[in-house]
DNA sequence: GTCTATAACGAGATAGAC
DNA sequence: GTCTATCTCGTTATAGAC
C-alpha cells in the first residue's frame, strides 16, 4: 500500500470529498458540490485530479489506509487471541461510530452495479485486516468458519451502526440501542457466543 | 397497506425500474434509461407517473409489500416459535438470495443522506415484519434483547448475500460461502446459538 | 379520451481551452 | 484559476395514433 505525497490542496480536497462522497454517493455528488466546499471553483479540482473518478478512486485508498493501521495495532501485541479480538471490535466499533465515512463508502461500493472497485477494495484495502481477524479466529478456535464468522463480524458492525437512523422509527427499540458501547457489547457477545458453541462441540 | 389498481403499462415500468433502481441507485438512473428498458420514450413515462421521485416511492411500496405476505406467513403457524423462527430465516435467506433487489434498495435507502424515506420504511413497510421477528425471539426468550437480535438477524441476511459479489477476491474464502443454504445454516445457527447462551445466565 | 413519440427548455453536470 | 463548450438530466408542450 504505497502512499503518495500531495499538496495541501490535495490533500484538503480529499478530506472534504470523502465526507460528501460518504454522504451522497458518487453520482449525486457534484465537483462544484465539493469546490465550494473546498472554497474553490469546479475546474480547479483538475490542476490535482485527473477527473472525477481519479478522485474518486484517490479518497477509497485514503479513507481505508487512515484505518488500517490502528485496526491493525490490536494484533500486534502479546495479549490473548480472545483479549486480540475483543480488542478489534471495541476499536473497530469505536472507529465507526465516530466515524461513518469508512463503513458509508464500503457500503455504497458494495452495492455498485459496475463493481469495479470491489477487486481493489478487498485485495488492496481489506485484504490485510481480513487477513487478522482471519488468523486470530484461527487460534481461537481453529473448528470455527473464519471467513464466515469475519464477514459477520465486519457485517453486524457496519450494519447496526447505520441502523442508528432507522432505530428512532422502530417500535420496541431504547436508546440504548444506539450508544455505541451497548452496540459493541451485544456484537461481542454474538461472536464469542457463537465461537464458545463451536469450541463445545 | 393499500395496493393500487395500475394498468399493464405502468406494472411494467414498476417492475423494470424496480430492478434498475435497485442497481444503480436513484440518482444514477435516467428516466431515459429507465423508458428504454421499457421500450418507450422518457415522456411517456409522464403517463403514468407524475414524476420521478413518485415512481421511485411507488418502487419501494410494491417491492416491500411483495415480499412481506410470504414473510409473514412464517409466523402464522401452530409450529413452536423455534420453529417459526427457523422458517421464517430460511425463507428471507431464499427471497434474498433470489431477488437482490428487496435488499438493495433497503441498504441504498439506510445510506442515503436526506433519510427521507427511513421513517416511511421502518413504519410503512417493514414494522410488520420486524413486530413478528420480535415477538417470536420474546417468546423463545424473554430475557434476550429482542431488538437487537431482530435488526442483528436483518443484517446478517442483507449483508452475507451481498458480500457475494465480494468473496471471490478474498483470501481464506471457498465457494460454499457463496451458496445460499451454507450462508441460511449459519446465519441460523448464529442466532440459536446467541439465544441459547442467554438462555443459560 | 388514453397513450404514444417528437421537440425543446432550463438547470446543472463534467471536462477541456485558455 | 477562470471561462465556456458540450452533454445529459428531469420535465413540459404539443401533436398524432388507437
Amino acid at each position: 500500500m504505497m502512499t503518495v505525497k500531495r499538496s495541501a490542496t490535495a490533500e484538503k480536497i480529499l478530506q472534504q470529498s470523502a465526507e460528501l462522497f460518504a454522504e451522497k454517493g458518487y453520482d449525486a455528488l457534484s465537483l462544484r458540490y465539493i469546490a465550494n466546499a473546498c472554497e474553490m471553483k469546479a475546474p480547479s479540482l483538475y490542476n490535482h485530479f485527473k477527473d472525477k473518478e481519479t478522485l474518486y478512486r484517490a479518497v477509497l485508498q485514503t479513507v481505508f489506509a487512515k484505518q488500517s493501521p490502528q485496526l491493525l495495532s490490536c494484533f500486534q501485541t502479546d495479549e490473548s487471541p480472545e483479549e486480540q479480538l475483543k480488542n478489534f471490535i471495541h476499536t473497530a466499533c469505536l472507529a465507526v461510530s465516530k466515524d461513518s465515512i469508512f463503513s458509508s463508502l464500503f457500503l455504497r461500493e458494495l452495492l455498485s452495479s459496475e463493481g469495479q472497485y470491489i477487486q481493489f477494495l478487498a485485495e488492496e484495502v481489506m485484504a490485510e485486516t481480513c487477513q487478522a481477524i482471519h488468523d486470530v479466529l484461527v487460534k481461537i478456535e481453529p473448528k470455527c468458519d473464519s471467513h464466515f464468522m469475519t464477514t459477520s463480524l465486519v457485517g453486524l458492525i457496519v450494519f447496526q451502526f447505520q441502523m442508528n437512523k432507522m432505530r428512532p422509527f422502530m417500535s420496541g427499540s431504547d436508546p440504548k440501542h444506539s450508544e455505541t458501547a451497548y452496540i459493541t457489547g451485544q456484537i461481542e457477545s454474538m461472536i464469542f457466543n457463537q465461537i464458545a458453541a463451536i469450541k463445545t462441540t
